[in-house]
DNA sequence: TTATCAAATGAGAACCGATGTCAAGACATG
DNA sequence: CATGTCTTGACATCGGTTCTCATTTGATAA
């Protein structure tokens, strides 16, 4: 599999869109976090490295990431939509902390087989899901 | 197990809240619907009760309606929140199709099971789950 | 009942993440 | 390079929801 770089200019290629220098650059310091971001705190590592891309930007360029496939859009019910890559990494779902916020991520093969065959019996073609467990995290319940 | 009516009346007089008219009418409109619903449509069916009923006490009203148990608040990722009855209901989770939007109700008792195993293994103690397969349904597959 | 006061309401402003608009600038193709 | 389209930054706008606050209402005590 190519590079996360390479996979985004083939996208932009195959769609006839311009690789610009601010795409490249929120590429790049989208690959560079790690965990779940909103576009306001992309925008502000964005910033960092080039104060004259605007929030417009990041909000477009985070979508075309997403729709090539490189990123993943959350939505944890809390009005945000943040992000994760989603280059070379399992499908995996969250456990929320309701009092704390933290986000633990999650695998599990046989609710996958189950969700498939669920929709299966529904005569469903599932594209994707969302499972997320909301409670108290361990850390939260000690005290 | 006592009606939502007495449901809803005990929980506003343990937490010392009014039981006024406008929240007797909100709570007896919403449960005179079925499916999921959102405030706007809520407040269209309140207003022809009762028309000097604001679309803020809509919003407040069914707030305190899900904080009784009555109601369940959905997300299904379209920026807009809907709320479904859940007095005497078993618990569901949904199929949403993304062409027509339609969505059905589904109950799988071992994805449940394994929710609550994953949970246990993270010793994460669970009060919610949140579990919405989007694809397509059978009659979109079929244009 | 009536007086009292905290709580709830209606009206409309404010909020906020996200998207739309549009003139100016940048990219790809010939 | 020159051309024409795509993209951008700045800022307005959107839409669901929440907030603000003066007014009204309900619950409690007298």
């Amino acid at each position: 599999m190519s590079s996360p770089q390479n996979q985004f200019l083939e996208y932009l290629a195959k769609n006839k869109m311009a690789a610009t220098e601010q795409r490249r650059i929120v590429l790049e310091v989208f690959l560079g976090t790690q965990g779940h971001h909103s576009c306001e705190e992309l925008y502000a590592h964005v910033s960092k490295r080039d104060s004259s891309i605007s929030p417009a930007t990041v909000y477009r360029t985070i979508k075309l990431i997403a729709e090539s496939g490189i990123a993943e859009s959350l939505d944890f019910g809390d009005g945000i939509t943040r992000f994760e890559c989603r280059h070379d990494r399992e499908h995996h779902d969250h456990l929320v902390c309701i009092r704390c916020n933290r986000r633990i991520e999650v695998m599990e093969d046989r609710i996958e087989e189950l969700q498939e065959k669920l929709a299966c019996k529904h005569e469903f073609e599932v594209h994707r899901h969302k499972m997320i467990l909301y409670g108290i995290c361990p850390d939260c319940r000690k005290q």
